[in-house]
DNA sequence: GTCCGGCGCATTGTATACATTCAAAGGCTG
DNA sequence: CAGCCTTTGAATGTATACAATGCGCCGGAC
């Protein structure tokens, strides 16, 4: 039973993530309040969050506006992106327990496993992001550095944002795969400097990635177009 | 004329800052509503502003309490900031413009200044941060990049918290300034491996600096003991 | 026709009363 | 005497009324 402002919260991040809330849109409290069921105390207090996470922006009696992302900030975010990455993955090649080893191990065997499955692209995608997301949060965790866990955690909310990591074809995932392969080897000989460049390029590849394929296909299967509701 | 919660914010950050309030301390929200002369909304709008930037910690129904910082965490704000300053250096270095470089040569021949001059070890120590600052900051502002700098503006507030920066020997502001002089040159080049490399060597040397001088002199005049009120 | 000024309204900022929740103390029981 | 349960109250979570503020419209003057 999570309380209110974490709900409104969840509410309006989804709103955002799927597109129901278009960037620039402006939303004002008392929008929120009805849509969220809620009170106004509540969403303030998720806005105030949502702000600091960079989802919105505010200007004082024009409501909040779903922020907007243009490229050069797109660039900016995985330019340190892989610096963070490339930095954490370095230091985790030395600090990595076998447990988190073994963490790595299945999730990467797991992918193998549905890359050459018959599932369908959009079921093979969700669940490679998934374990995806495992892989590079075990990465993080094996790090050992907390305000940089904290910071990477940011990074890729923000990356989500502008619906980058969701939009992948299949060749794309084989790539990323590969990388995933290349840097399970260097976790295992415990090599910093390899594991921090197979780090980056794998960050630097998500990146050109995204600037090839648009909006194509969507992980959790939503149009990238606004979604025309009835009335 | 600031409004309630930003007013809070500020005084409750300063009283951090300055040590009234004790790393660990517990601060409710009644009591922070007296020392600010405001209601508990814009308390709470201040809190929960100072708790994302890591100044507070809350659990639930015990109060706030001042984050404590053990020398583990310093030292992953150093190797972030060590690690994102030499990134920004590096960038800035092909991006300054003749006016960013003017106003870095212009704080460097104020320090050389201060250096000989004949003001007191305080004064000198305050002057020479203030310079320091400008530096640094323009040197983020060059480097082009949003989010890097809301990075490091965020890194370097929280160093200070552990008043770290502060506390300075003669000696180590003269290291830091031969570091300062390396950057000017390396950035008149406009080498970016250079500048990286000088200005991660600055970090890792501020960190070293705070290792061996513990609270000795601050910048600020204040002694790091907690103030002992009349009362 | 355009520019300036002032007024009204939409929107957020603030205060406060009330509901809810958890921590901690104290008593009961085995 | 120890461990669990109950009770209590302090502290935060929520709702809502009221205040303040800034934008945009409208009217008038030049």
């Amino acid at each position: 039973m999570p309380n209110a402002a974490e709900h409104a919260y969840q509410r309006i991040r989804e709103n955002i993530l799927s597109g129901r809330y278009q960037p620039g849109q402006r939303l004002t409290e008392a929008e929120l309040v009805e849509a969220c069921g809620v009170s106004r105390t509540p969403v303030r207090t998720a806005i105030s969050r949502l702000v600091s996470e960079d989802f919105l922006e505010t200007n004082r009696n024009q409501g909040a506006r779903v922020k907007r992302w243009d490229p050069a900030e797109l660039d900016e975010l995985f330019e340190l992106r892989g610096l963070l990455e490339g930095h954490a993955a370095a230091r985790a090649a030395t600090r990595i327990t076998p447990a988190q080893l073994a963490k790595i191990d299945a999730a990467i065997t797991d992918m193998d496993g549905i890359l050459q499955g018959r599932a369908g692209q959009l079921k093979k995608a969700r669940e490679f992001l998934r374990l995806n997301r495992v892989v590079h949060s075990t990465v993080w965790e094996a790090a050992g550095s907390t305000h940089l866990l904290a910071m990477l955690s940011r990074l890729v909310e923000q990356s989500l944002q502008v619906r980058t990591v969701r939009s992948f074809s299949l060749e794309r995932l084989a790539e990323s795969h590969h990388h995933h392969l290349e840097l399970q080897r260097a976790l295992h000989v415990r090599d910093p400097q390899w594991c921090e460049s197979v780090m980056r390029s794998h960050i630097r590849a998500a990146r050109a990635a995204l600037a090839l394929d648009p909006d194509t296909v969507r992980a959790d299967g939503l149009r990238s177009a606004p979604q025309s509701s009835a009335g």
